[in-house]
RNA sequence: GCCUACGUAGCUCAGUCGGUAGAGCACUUCCUUGGUAAGGAAGAGGUCACCGGUUCAAAUCCGGUCGUAGGCUCCA
């Protein structure tokens, strides 16, 4: 049978007018309107050639610095009492970080947590003795040898460091109190001024962060310039917690863990239903933008991953069964295997661009003290696909891709960013494919307007790819969607089209994730909505409150009228005061309640209260299940969400100084 | 995998100096028939993660294993 000749897909749904706007407003953002524009005539050359940015920053920035100083201060100012406590302590690097600072120390004895307050209470002994910071520049060979007489050795080591990448003539001390290190500073002027700040926690750290080096002990903590910013932050962690997708998990009846399988979900009847839902959003847009799904198996010979390079590449993360004479391995991606799927028949240029979807079950064998919740997981599903085109194709299909990833994050109102990563030591192919590669998402993303960072050295082995990473409630950020631009498995698995000039031609393919993992972006979106999940998404979207066994009747008929029109809907028919069965569809964060009493019975109205906007009048039944089929339907995103104050100053230069000392 | 901490009922957590285990919620039964976030009573429920050691006696002290949390590292 004939292949009709593929779709053009793209003008279909392409949404130029979403695109502008994006684009409009990343520009926006790099390139403030011209002063010029509004200015007299006679004032123009005032501004000629000046550069002006917004207030708001240049005082975030201030501050920023400021903050800086203070943190990396309040590091010293721990050295030196955790000198007290352990005078042959050896000290390692003390930076300040994002809302406060670290030292790495090398000790006797692990630190307890009483070790963590009684050197609290000596900081602020300390800080109130008023010393000042105070410098010395000396030749670096000098500070070499007083170190080194000193048995510092860590320090030795940076300076030894710095010494071969930088090769300064001297380096500067900083002394306050009975603390002296090795430092690039600034430093705040005196230790008085170091008041508002609190020890976290502490815990292990390699040494320059290799394995194979020493484990150091390290402290956390934050600093604040007032009582007011720390109670917040303080706050702010406290509110974090509460927010924990797994603690939401077990409240909302969501998902366990069990240690006969460590880092997998076992998904309760609630939870698989947000899972499902996820899917099913995913398997319409899978139709309306062109792909194709497929379903493979989980289990292969380890010859297939010899061929794609996993073997030799990603073996120790996979998980290898030997059965009898033969080696198998559970799939850690879905590319090889749909790769077999391409190269099953032969195939045309009119089949390209081929959207290929799978969802497979994935199992990568992480490090144990990786696992976190959803967040990182040994067992999770991938909203996966793979697109196989021709060159031509490639950066229209990527700017598709950009497409869905807007639309699909949008429709949770996340906001993310954008990484190009480029490519990795250990990489497969030709170097110059390399480059036509990266030029090629580059190019894309440019086209669309859009901002993003550089991650050298961070592509897969086979391609280089653009990731999109989710904010979190945190301020952290997730990496879910990823973009990857293939030309290496083409080749490994000696993929062909027959092109219109009747020859053999290699495709390329484009592997693409827009959720990434359903396990971790339930988890993002559980933080992100604090557990309020859109309607569309709940597991109960209406419960339905009779408030006396009078009026079962009623409920019962409201709950099969509203589930015949595809709400979840259910009754809550237990022998419970309403009051009661309130609080508790409130707890689970139900999104609409449908009270009803015997007055509701009689004119065929139901008393709503909703999760989001409490107790509603009393409205007719039929009006208030058509309004709830409707924000299912449309998948609207009900949800208010109240963002925790996030604390994120960032400041390039300081996260620069920070990587050294 | 490494460092530190933790593991007591389905959940959240008490349990002092080593002397055979407790609360609240949830669950079961009964009473109660109610108006927007917890009505009352009774009951049931635990090999104190697992294995070993010390001891007359271990939830408690020691060692090992597994799991979990926060980091290090890695990554979707």
């Amino acid at each position: 049978m004939p292949t009709a000749p593929p779709q053009p897909l793209l003008h279909s749904f392409a949404a130029p007018r979403d695109c502008l706007r994006a684009s409009q407003e990343f520009v926006m953002s790099d390139q403030p309107e011209s002063p010029s524009s509004s200015l007299p005539q006679n004032f123009v050359q005032l501004v000629a050639g000046l550069e002006f940015q917004p207030l708001k920053a240049a005082e975030d920035e201030a501050r920023a610095k400021r903050l800086y100083r203070l943190r990396h201060s309040a590091a010293h100012l721990m050295a030196e009492a955790v000198l007290q406590v352990f005078p042959d302590a050896k000290v390692a690097t003390g930076p300040a970080i994002e809302n406060g600072f670290y030292y790495d120390f090398d000790l006797p004895r692990p630190l307890t947590p009483e070790d963590l307050e009684d050197i609290e209470k000596r900081m602020k002994k300390a800080a109130k003795r008023a010393n000042r910071f105070e410098i010395t520049e000396i030749p670096i060979a000098d500070a070499r040898r007083r170190f080194e007489a000193t048995n510092q050795t860590y320090k030795v080591e940076v300076i030894d460091k710095i010494a071969e990448t930088q090769k300064p003539a001297t380096v500067t001390l900083y002394r306050q109190g009975a603390f002296c290190d090795l430092c690039a500073g600034p430093h705040v002027h005196n230790t008085v001024r170091l008041k508002h700040f609190k020890l976290l926690r502490s815990s292990g750290a390699y040494w320059r962060g290799d394995a194979t080096r020493p484990m150091l002990q390290r402290i956390y903590g934050t600093a604040w310039e007032n009582q007011e910013d720390l109670d917040a932050y303080l706050n702010f962690l406290e509110e974090a917690k509460k927010r924990n997708h797994k603690r939401l998990g077990e409240q909302l009846d969501l998902f366990h863990f069990h240690q006969e399988a460590p880092g997998a979900a076992f998904w309760t009847p609630r939870g698989f239903i947000v899972f499902q839902s996820l899917l099913t959003y995913w398997r319409e847009l899978n139709v309306k933008r062109g792909y194709k799904e497929i379903f493979n198996p989980m289990l292969y010979k380890k010859d297939l991953y010899i061929k794609s390079g996993h073997y030799t590449h990603y073996k120790e993360d996979m998980f290898i069964i030997h059965q009898e004479e033969t080696e198998y391995c559970l799939k850690p991606m879905n590319c090889p295997d749909t790769f077999l799927f391409y190269t099953s028949k032969r195939r045309s240029f009119r089949e390209l661009p081929l959207r290929i979807a799978e969802g497979g079950i994935l199992h990568r064998n992480e490090l144990a003290g990786a696992l976190n919740g959803l967040f990182r997981v040994r067992q999770f599903m991938q909203d996966d696909a793979h697109i196989f085109v021709t060159p031509e194709q490639v950066e229209s299909e990527i700017f598709a891709v950009l497409d869905i990833v807007r639309e699909v994050y949008g429709l949770f109102g996340l906001t993310y960013g954008f990484t190009l990563s480029t490519r990795p030591e250990k990489f497969m192919g030709e170097a110059d494919v390399w480059v036509q590669a990266e030029s090629d998402l580059k190019a894309a993303l440019d086209k669309g307007g859009l901002a993003y960072a550089i991650d050298e050295g961070g592509g897969a082995f086979y391609g280089p790819k653009i990731d999109i990473k989710i904010d979190d409630c945190l301020g952290r950020k997730w990496q879910c969607a990823t973009i990857q631009l293939d030309f290496q498995q083409p080749l490994n698995f000696d993929m062909k089209y027959t092109a219109s000039d009747n020859t053999p031609q290699r495709p390329i393919v484009i592997h693409r994730a827009v959720f990434g993992s359903i396990e971790r972006f339930i988890g993002v979106l559980l933080e992100h909505t604090g557990g309020a999940l859109p309607t569309w998404m709940s597991p109960v979207q209406a419960i339905i409150v009779p408030i006396s066994d009078k009026v079962l009747d009623y409920a019962f008929l409201l709950c099969k009228q509203a589930t015949d029109m595809g709400i979840r809907a259910e009754v809550d028919d237990r022998n419970e005061k309403m009051g009661y069965k309130i609080r508790e569809a409130e707890m689970k964060k139900t999104p609409f309640m449908l009270v009803v009493g015997e007055k509701e019975a009689a004119d065929g109205t139901v008393s709503l209260r909703t999760y989001r906007d409490g107790q509603q009048p009393t409205t007719p039944a039929a009006e208030v299940l058509a309004t709830i089929v409707q924000r299912i339907q449309t998948r609207e995103f009900d949800v208010t969400i109240t963002p925790l104050r996030t604390f994120d100053v960032e400041d390039e230069s300081a996260a620069a100084e920070a990587d050294e000392y």
